[in-house]
DNA sequence: AATAGTTGACAATTTACTTGTCAATAATAA
DNA sequence: TTATTATTGACAAGTAAATTGTCAACTATT
C-alpha cells in the first residue's frame, strides 16, 4: 500500500514548482528558434486553431493584465502570426486570430513539444498519466475557485 | 479503462504551468507576512533542519546563479535567520545553516503552507496523491538529468 | 612558484510581467 | 437623445526575480 501523508502532498507542491522551472528552460530553447517567448506561445493556443477572441477576452482566459496581452498581441500581429478581423459586436475592438502562417508555426512548436513529452513521459504508464493529469486539474480547481483565505 | 494519449499528457504540463503561476500568488501572500520572498524560503528549504551549505553548494542544488543565492543569503543573514559557520573545506566560503529563529520561521511557514495543503487536497485520496507524486518526480527526473538536446 | 579555478561583492541587464494614465470610443441609464 | 460610465488601445513607468559580467581576494593544481 502507498502512503500519501503530508509530506508527499508537499512534495508535489515543490515538484510542481521545480518542474515548471526546468520546463521553462527547456521550452525557451525551442520556442527561440522562431524568436517567440513563452507569452506569444500562450496567446497563439489560445486563438487554435480558429478561435476568435479580443485582446481583453484573452487577457480574462490568460489571467494576465489587459495591457500585457495588448503587447504580446501586437508583436504577434507585426510579424504576421495572428490576423486582426473587425468585430460586429465592438467597433474598436478587433478580433484576433492566427494566420495561416501562425497555425503552421504552433504547429511546428506542437511537435517540438510532443517530441519531447514522448521522452519525458516514456517510463510513465497510461494510468498513472490519467491519474495524475486529474490530481493536477483538481488541484488548479482548488486554488482557482476555492476560497483560500 | 482510462486513456492518457498525447493530449492528456499535454494537459499535465500545461497544468503544471497554470498551478505554478496561481501557487505564486497565493505563496506570496503568507510569505509577506515575514517579509520573505518565494527565493528566501527555497533557501531555507535546502537548509532545513540542519543542513550545512556554501552559497555555491545551495546554488547548485537550486539551479540558479551563485550571485543570485548569494544576494538571498546575505539578506536572511542580514535577518537573523540563517549563520555562517568556518567551513573546514574552504576558509573563504563559509557554511550556511538555519538559526534556531530561521528553524521557527519556517517551521511556521510550513505549518501556513499545510492548513492550505489540507484544503486543496481535500478531495484527493492517498493512492491518487502518491500516483502523482511519483510521476511528477520521474518528470523532473527526465528533465533534469535526461538528454533532451 | 606559477597558473588556473573559486568565491564574494557589486553593477548592469533581462524577462515577464504590473500599475497608472490618457484619449477615443462604446454601452447604459436618465 | 443626452449624459454618464465603462472599455479599449497605446504608452510610460515601475517591479520582482532572476541573469550576466567583472573584479579582487583567495584557494587549488601542476
Amino acid at each position: 500500500m502507498t502512503v500519501a501523508n503530508t509530506d508527499s502532498r508537499y512534495q508535489v507542491i515543490w515538484l510542481i514548482r521545480r518542474l515548471f522551472r526546468v520546463m521553462g528552460s527547456v521550452a525557451d530553447d525551442y520556442l527561440k528558434e522562431d524568436q517567440l517567448t513563452a507569452a506569444h506561445r500562450a496567446v497563439m493556443e489560445f486563438l487554435y486553431p480558429h478561435e476568435r477572441l479580443s485582446v481583453p477576452a484573452i487577457a480574462g482566459k490568460y489571467r494576465v493584465s489587459r495591457q500585457h496581452v495588448q503587447v504580446v498581441v501586437n508583436e504577434l500581429r507585426a510579424i504576421g502570426l495572428i490576423r486582426a478581423l473587425p468585430n460586429p459586436q465592438h467597433k474598436r475592438s478587433a478580433l484576433m486570430r492566427l494566420s495561416e502562417l501562425g497555425r503552421a508555426t504552433f504547429e511546428e512548436i506542437r511537435r517540438n513539444e510532443s517530441a519531447l513529452i514522448d521522452k519525458v513521459f516514456a517510463e510513465l504508464d497510461t494510468d498513472a498519466i490519467e491519474t495524475t493529469r486529474h490530481a493536477l486539474q483538481t488541484l488548479l480547481d482548488r486554488f482557482e475557485k476555492g476560497s483560500l483565505t
